[in-house]
Parts: structure tokens; sequence; C-alpha cells
DNA sequence: GGTTGCATGTAAATGGTTACATGATTGT
DNA sequence: ACAATCATGTAACCATTTACATGCAACC
């Protein structure tokens, strides 16, 4: 239960023939960057593996003076067997943020502390809020996975919602900072309450 | 870098004295719930190794017919060492979603499996947002951590968050489904385009 | 009679990530 | 010069989770 680094590789394969590197490219600035996640590590041992269960075929290209490209494409038993893993039971959506937990703690923090850590997450949301909302993201450097109907359709889903969300909690934090910025250890008045 | 479960545990106990079970709790039901995890299997060893550094102390409280309760308190050392873990580099954020993922693969899927995982999804956004919205969670069952200024600030402000974060996901799906849906394996007209 | 809640703990398994090795090319 | 991008791969390490062991009380 709970899908794995193969069944990841095997839905971006089901979209578009892929390397390893182009996977571990998507997942981590890709349409999928924002909640999925995967280093080579896995990546590789994974293909190697979908090999072996003959899910996915490879075919190597040669480049002059980099290591071959293997290219690799799903199988017709590979998409069904991603259908299947579509069905399995998911794995609850997880979010762990250290951020807002050190939030909660604001008042153990100097107030530069404090500050500090609302302008890096502002900053965060607000390129990926720029990154959303550009054309970069619409138009897609039309490398990868940037054809046909569904694939618009999913990515176009995931970039609203990551906008949504991104937009949601900037716009709660710039609000609220205030509060947070209440709490933290003020400068120059070390007799707090 | 990045806290780890000892660190999660010094946060809590400056809060409050708790026993590990407690922790727990609060990690998956409490205050914490929707930004941090940790299990039995970490919190218990986590809390064995703070004892060994001193960072914690336990008094043990006898009960009739269970373990004993060890009750840990946050050391003044130990209180040093939080505050210093609230300057590590923090982990960045992570949200990682199997169902979003999934989504993007609505077109392999049949109508109705699409409609249940959107189902779902909604009916966890609503409870969510029910339980941030009650005062069963802004009043709180008064035990742990119900009392002081600054948890309340630093609980509404998380509250807050989930509050606004929940509601944007919800309402974004509610207007898009359709897309989903449509994007789905329709029933009885097996030739997809 | 079965599940849930209370309460602690450990060992094994897991499923990764990190860091390394290799190496040419292009940009700064 | 130096970093980054392209491109693959492995092995060691790792922090957790999972599953188990124990056991009573209360609820349904």
């Amino acid at each position: 239960m709970a899908l794995n680094v193969g069944e990841l590789c095997l839905g971006v394969l089901t979209m578009s023939d892929a390397t390893g590197y182009e996977i571990k490219k998507l997942f981590e600035e890709g349409h999928f960057s924002h909640f999925i996640a995967a280093s080579y590590g896995s990546i590789y041992p994974a293909l190697q593996s979908l090999m072996k269960q003959e899910l996915v075929t490879c075919r190597q290209e040669s480049q002059e003076k980099r290591p071959d490209k293997k290219i690799y494409s799903i199988t017709p038993e590979g998409r069904n067997a991603f259908q299947r893993a579509l069905n399995k039971d998911l794995a609850p959506d997880t979010f762990r943020s250290e951020s807002l937990f050190v939030m909660m703690f604001a008042h153990l923090m100097p107030l530069a502390q404090v500050s500090k850590l609302i302008d890096g997450r502002l900053a965060f949301f607000d390129q990926a809020i720029a990154l959303f909302g550009s054309d970069e993201c619409s138009s897609e450097e039309d490398g990868l996975l940037a054809n046909s109907n569904w694939e618009r359709s999913g990515a176009d889903y995931a970039r609203g919602l990551g906008l949504a969300v991104y937009t949601a909690e900037a716009a709660y934090l710039r609000a609220n900072r205030h509060m947070l910025e209440a709490l933290a250890i003020q400068p120059s008045s070390e007799a707090a309450e």
C-alpha cells in the first residue's frame, strides 16, 4: 500500500518516454514537484527493477561525450500495473512543516529571527505563486509532457490548486505576521512579562 | 540540520509536562497534527535519550492497573537546547500527496473511482474545516496546553492557517471536480477518443 | 465478545537519502 | 577558474515506521 518510486515512475512514463534524469527533474521542478519527491538513488534502481518485471523497456541512445541516455518506455503490462496501482490504498496526504512548528514558538525567539522566518516563507510563497501564475508553466518549454489534452488538464488542475493554496497561505501570513512578531522577544526590553 | 524527534518533544515540553503517550496524541490529534508527525517507536527512545543528556527529567506516577506514567519535564538546559534548535536550518516544508498524483491520471481511471477519490478528499477537508472552525478546538478540552497566552496565539495562528488552506483547497476542488470527472473513463462508452 | 483507550517499550525491517565516482560541456 | 547541466549508477548509512509484547478498563 502506498505508492512506491517505481509506480511513480510508471505514472510519468504513461505520459511520455523518459530517462531517469528527466523523471527526477519532473519530480523536482516539473508538474509533480510540489507533491511528490524522489532521488536518483531511488529512481535508477526502481527503473532497473521495472525492467526486470518487464513493465518498461529501454532503448539506449549513444551520446558522444556523455553516458548513454537510457530512454524508458512503458509496456502494456506496465500500463496495467499502473492502473492497478491507482486503485491501491493511497498514503494519506502529509504536510510537514518545520517552519510552522517553529513559529509556534515565536515567544522563544528574538524578533529578528521571527521576522526572518516569515520573510523567508513569504518569499517562497511568492516565488511559487509567480511560477504557477506565469505562462512559463502553462505554455511549458514544450519538452516533456506538454502536448496532449489530458495532461494539460491534469497539470492545470494541479497548478490551479497550488496557486489557490499558496495564495491563501501567503495572504494569511501577511495578515497575521504582526501577531507572531508581537509574541517574539522584543529587542532591548529583556524583561518579558 | 532539520529537527529530529527529540527536538520536537522538547518543544512540546516547553509548553507543559507530558508523557510520551500525550506527546504522541498531540502530534496526531492536537495542535501539531497537521504539520508534524512521529510514532511511539521514535518518541519513547527520543525521550530516553533526552534523559541521558539531562535535557528533561522524569517523575514516575504509579497507576493501579496500568504501566507507570512517566511524566517528563524540560530542564533549563533543555530549554536552551531547544532555543538553539529553533535556530537550525529547517527542513523545507514538504507536502506529499498521492491523491493529487493519482488525480493527474484521472484519464486512466473509471469515473466511479475518480468520483470516490474526490468525495474522499472533500470529506477530509470538510472534517478538518469543521474541526478547526469549532470551539472544540478553540476552547479546547482544557487539558494539555490550553492555558497561557502565547500558546493560544500560536495555536490560533496554526488553526487559522489550516482553516484558510483547507478552505481554499476544498473550494478549488468543488469548483473543478467536473473537469477531473470529465477526463475519467466514462461508463458504458468504452471507446475513448 | 470485540474494539478502543490507556501506557510503555523494543527489534527488525524498511525504504529511502546522502554522498560518492565519473566526465565532458557550457556558461560566468 | 568554477559552477552548473547533463547523465548514470552504487553503497553505506539513516531515522523512522511497523509490528510485536503486555495488560487492564470501559464501552458497545
